[in-house]
DNA sequence: CCCCAGGCACCTC
DNA sequence: GAGGTGCATGGG
């Protein structure tokens, strides 16, 4: 077992793990003690479990743990300590983009109320950078779903379809592949819980199986959005999501129930009738150029009721 | 019993 | 393109 840590003194700016993982982003982590997120009453410092997959295409497991990330301001105090059975950081650095500069990407939002709340409150969330199949698949399940549910299915999908990996004495399971979501039945899929999305985690899968490409990255923004609303079970608004999350596209806005209330509420100005234009309005709104970000800080402050405090 | 959850596919017009 | 419906499942 390969072990390490990362002290916050060598990022650029600080770093939350908890709000990282619990803020909506990635379904893709799970959680030592493997409770529902959401609790108030949780305080950090739980060891926090992902897969990835090696060059020989063998998954590894990594173990993360951040000790009291908001306590003190001496340099080993909240260091991101990982084991693995892998070295680790260099996976941590990319997908949890703790080479970030949050004060530069703050610098980009409007300093209005809500964004200056919810930056302040959740300060050192990271987006994510997580795989691309991952996201899609978790996305495709996010329809209509709780977030802790949504959790509850990627677990179930990979301890019924992932390669298991022994780490530390435990045996864990890497997210599924597109084949091995492609060879799933639709039936055994619905057993799952994972209701009329079934289907549309089978066919997506088979069409990665087959394929059609998932990295879009050199497209600009709103044709890679358009690419992506090929696969089934893809509108614009997970699509979005798979491009802030794992594509890089740190403008996409989704729009989904949250962002689209915070619209009416507080900038109603950028309501425009359809997904295309009222997406252009608010991202120009939120900064243009990391405006996933800010509206990520934003969704994070308000599922959280940040905007009844807001509103006293 | 109701309503809702990080929407989407499918059907009309 | 805009506008309505049906959709699985679980929690409050």
């Amino acid at each position: 077992m390969e072990r390490g840590q990362i002290p916050l003194s060598t990022l650029p700016s600080n770093f939350d793990l908890q709000s990282t993982l619990e803020s909506g982003q990635s379904y893709l982590w799970w959680r030592e003690d493997g409770d529902d997120f959401g609790d108030e009453t949780h305080h950090g410092g739980d060891a926090w479990y992902v897969t990835t997959t090696r060059e020989t295409g063998e998954p590894a497991v990594i173990r993360a743990r951040q000790r009291d990330a908001l306590l003190g301001s001496d340099s080993a105090s909240g260091a991101l300590e990982w084991e693995s059975t892998i070295d680790a950081e260099p996976v941590l650095r990319r997908r949890l983009r703790l080479d970030d500069d949050l004060d530069a990407i703050r610098a980009t939002a409007p300093d209005d109320d809500l964004v200056r709340a919810a930056y302040d409150a959740y300060w050192g969330m990271r987006l994510v950078d997580d795989p691309p199949f991952g996201t899609l698949i978790s996305f495709i399940c996010s329809a209509q779903m709780r977030v802790s549910r949504i959790h509850e299915m990627q677990q179930s999908l990979r301890e019924a379809f992932g390669t298991p990996v022994e780490f530390d004495g435990v045996t864990y399971y890497a997210y599924p592949t597109p084949e091995q979501l492609a060879a799933a039945t639709e039936a055994e899929l619905r057993d799952l819980s994972l209701g009329y999305r079934a289907p549309y985690v089978k066919r997506s899968a088979e069409m990665v199986a087959e394929g059609t490409p998932l990295g879009v990255s050199d497209l600009p923004y709103e044709e890679a959005r358009e690419a992506l609303t090929e696969f089934v079970g893809v509108g614009d608004k997970v699509a979005d999501c798979i491009l802030l999350f794992s594509l890089g596209y740190l403008e996409a806005v989704p729009l989904d129930t949250w962002i689209r209330q915070t619209i009416e509420e507080y900038y109603p100005e950028c309501e425009c009738g359809n997904y295309t234009e009222t997406s252009r309005a608010i991202r120009e709104a939120l900064g243009g150029e990391f405006a996933g970000y800010t509206q990520t800080y934003v969704f994070h402050f308000l599922r959280n009721g940040g905007g009844d405090e807001l509103a006293e």
